[in-house]
DNA sequence: TAATTTAGCAACCATATAGTTGCGTATAAA
DNA sequence: TTTATACGCAACTATATGGTTGCTAAATTA
């Protein structure tokens, strides 16, 4: 359906998302859904469509221990946007990057 | 509606944006709506459509000239996404950061 | 054994998203 | 002046998304 990059930025895009993957990075052990669910104002399963998403792209793995199932923050695929971004980096400070200098090669439009 | 760190992740998670995007930058020129459209398998409304919410990121500047449009890509606000992955960063490579020892952390839950 | 807790699955809902077509209008070219 | 081009606006469509509730089953606790 998605390749993996696809899946990552969507993952990302979602605010909800990204709370809930900070709330995981930052924690000091692996939450179960319903612990994460406590932290949000939204249902179990609210949560756990997005648990299911991060873990999709990567971001959250899971641990079944009973009837738990722990989440915890994996940033590694984080690499991928950051190698994605340092293409565009040379071009942030880049004073040639702007109108006039498009627009003058571009006279002949 | 949205702030501008939603908005710029949301601009950047559809991968037809992202290429228009990649488009404008690698540009020599500036580039009109039809340029643009004419480099993708889309109607000139979906490309606008595309145009409008990179704009509305700080992604794409416009400047318009007669009947023209022309658009230039300005990656600046992508250091705002750059600020928020550098946090995670310090997890990527973090040994300690693994299914064991998070469980281990969470002997009694 | 009975009650409680954790969580999956399915159905449902409202809205957002990604795209289209048709049409009108301003600008530029013949 | 007529024709062609670039573009915005509006309406429409199909599907994705973010959320909900209700129910069932498995695991744990009393």
């Amino acid at each position: 359906m998605q390749n993996n990059i696809n899946k990552l930025f969507k993952a990302i895009a979602d605010p909800t998302r990204r709370e809930i993957f900070h709330a995981l990075v930052i924690a000091t052990s692996a939450l179960s859904i319903t612990q994460i669910s406590n932290q949000f104002d939204m249902s179990r399963q609210g949560v756990t469509k997005h648990i299911k998403i991060l873990n999709d792209a990567g971001l959250v793995q899971m641990s079944e221990q009973g009837r738990n199932r722990f989440c915890y923050a994996d940033p590694k695929p984080l690499k991928e946007v950051n190698k994605w971004m340092q293409f565009y980096s040379q071009f942030w400070d880049d004073s040639l990057n702007n109108l006039d200098n498009y627009l003058n090669a571009n006279k002949n439009a």
